[in-house]
DNA sequence: GCGACAACGAGAATGATTGTCAACAACGCA
DNA sequence: TGCGTTGTTGACAATCATTCTCGTTGTCGC
């Protein structure tokens, strides 16, 4: 993992039909996805993209951190094309309706804790659950 | 869910032997461990426990709030006793240990950002991994 | 004791994700 | 523009943690 040294222009990602699919997709869509949904979009749409291929593209694109990846409790992997930079976010348990939230405070005190530990190659994962005011009633 | 209004003393909780071998074992045990794990752990003790009540037993003492439940990235649900109240993980990446962190700073942050955008019932997740000192060579 | 019913557990079922591998199609280069 | 290299695709099988089924068993109140 990340021994990515991209030396040259070897290994150079080709840019496929169904690659372009799932982007445009991602791009034009609202919320977090699964895969398995994220796949039955595009055969409504009329594309034909293979369930394999969704999986290893939606993996790379999230390796290559131009996608958020979520995992709720007792959930699926879901997927969304967010902003750009670390970020997190504030999720209705009833509608699924998100909120990205950027908490400075958050990072520098993970990163402080985990330092006081002797911790290093420090990342962190933070969801925050809630009910939105819509659905409130 | 949640409409246990245990009238009467109906529906108690009757104490078994397995539901005692799966405490006692989570008692003696150190760090996060899988259903699987500790189903095995059991047989390697002699305890004659199906799969499926650890699954079940596991699952009612994390409601029960009596041992923690984690979700590493890409794994399966780890359980473990720790101590009483509101805590926090940092784990290691290559050896599994875990320290347990409180955070106050985040606890109040997390629900001051929920409730700046009325979200109501605010629960949240916060898991931090990284490399222990000991790892580190 | 006794009986109601919670708890158990072996096996089947579920379902998301990953592995396989032959066919395919970008893209660099001649 | 033609061609070969090689990353990419996708139908299908395989994996595997977790859940469901349902007949049997053990607890506990009385």
């Amino acid at each position: 993992m990340s021994g990515r040294t991209m030396s040259h222009s070897r290994t150079a990602v080709r840019s496929t039909r169904q690659r372009s699919a799932v982007s445009a997709l991602l791009a034009e869509t609202e919320g977090f996805h699964s895969a398995q949904e994220l796949h039955a979009m595009l055969r409504d749409r009329g594309e034909r993209v293979g369930l394999t291929t969704v999986y290893r593209t939606l993996q790379g694109l999230a390796d290559a951190g131009e996608i958020d990846v979520m995992r709720p409790p007792g959930g699926e992997y879901l997927y969304r094309q967010c902003s750009e930079g670390h970020h997190h976010h504030l999720v209705c348990r009833a509608c699924g309706r998100t909120v990205e939230v950027a908490g400075p405070t958050v990072e520098t005190w993970a990163d402080r804790v985990a330092a006081q530990h002797g911790f290093t190659d420090v990342s962190h994962t933070l969801e925050i659950f809630g009910t939105c005011p819509t659905c409130a009633r």
